[in-house]
DNA sequence: CGCCATTGTCTTGACGTCAAGATAAAATGA
DNA sequence: TCATTTTATCTTGACGTCAAGACAATGGCG
């Protein structure tokens, strides 16, 4: 017996439209990261609907939980903060504001470099993203469910070489 | 010997810090997520390059490839093109507004449904999308470079079943 | 025939993001 | 020391997106 191919997908479809309409292009890669980028989009969108039962967006959430799993004094500078966001400053200066607005971090100045700000979760910051990320991590597994354990060994593995091509 | 790990990355030092600050929390699935996410930003900001060198972006290229590759006479409906770009109905009259303005494509009316809109590549569009597809697929060769034949196979029939759960 | 739910598209207002540049302070080095 | 470069953060203006709803036309159904 012949192996089962899987259902034609959507992008199965847009493939077999160019391959019908431009057969002289190779789009052979467009399958692998059409699949990539639509795949990312639910997961974003599953995963905004999950922290906005915290009032949060992935936005303000990633920048809370960089501040909580630095550990204590969950401190960092606007600088540390974009090293590990992939955003642009004026980007973070604009969570910063909205998350100071709504009292989840504080900003002091640095003593020791006048340049330089501190960010500090407050008691109400710390709570509300312990409370978020339990719910985070439960609701990652939830979107993990399609896959074995294997499966998710592998796909780890691919997208780690993969991503360690541009960082 | 043992076998060689991969080194640490970026999102490897986020769930370190997870398990420090927060044993309670399996962090595994934030892993292949956050590899997902990281990549998928890195992937869509190179295709932006590629395509910029047209005057397009990945938004305004969508639509004028979806006209393109559904074949002559290049026509489809605003709720056509909606179905295949994962946007809402305002992003895409936005989207039509700026093609139409810049020559692209042309608004005409449905004949059968006065409520319905055509869609149609013009000359100018259509030679647009033709060169800027050519680039494209070459930039996706190019991005898939860090990967081997066979991995980009098992990477896209992984992805195919992850995503199939969502669609 | 005429009412009503549905469909197809567009409008509005808000939000998150970015690139480019402004500002101020600190480091460099002649 | 002082001028220059670099660093850290913020400001500005533009853009793409969305949700919610407006609007007109269509299709079903009594």
């Amino acid at each position: 017996m012949a192996p089962l191919s899987p259902p034609m997908d959507h992008v199965d479809r847009i493939l077999a439209q160019w391959k019908q309409e431009r057969q002289d292009l190779d789009v052979e890669p467009m399958g692998l990261l059409g699949r990539l980028a639509r795949l990312r989009t639910h997961l974003a969108r599953e995963i905004e609907k999950a922290l906005a039962a915290h009032g949060l967006n992935s936005a303000s959430f990633d920048v809370l939980a960089t501040l909580r799993r630095a550990g204590p004094p969950y401190q960092l500078s606007p600088g540390d903060l974009l090293a590990t966001t992939m955003v642009s400053s004026g980007t973070m200066t604009n969570r910063l504001d909205q998350l100071e607005k709504a009292g989840l971090i504080e900003r002091a100045h640095n003593p020791e470099d006048r340049r330089s700000v501190i960010i500090a979760l407050t008691p109400k910051g710390f709570a509300l993203v312990d409370a978020a990320v339990t719910t985070h991590v439960e609701n990652q597994h939830r979107l993990l469910e399609a896959l074995g354990t294997d499966e998710r060994a592998a796909l780890d593995g691919l997208l780690r070489k993969f991503l360690a091509a541009f960082e």
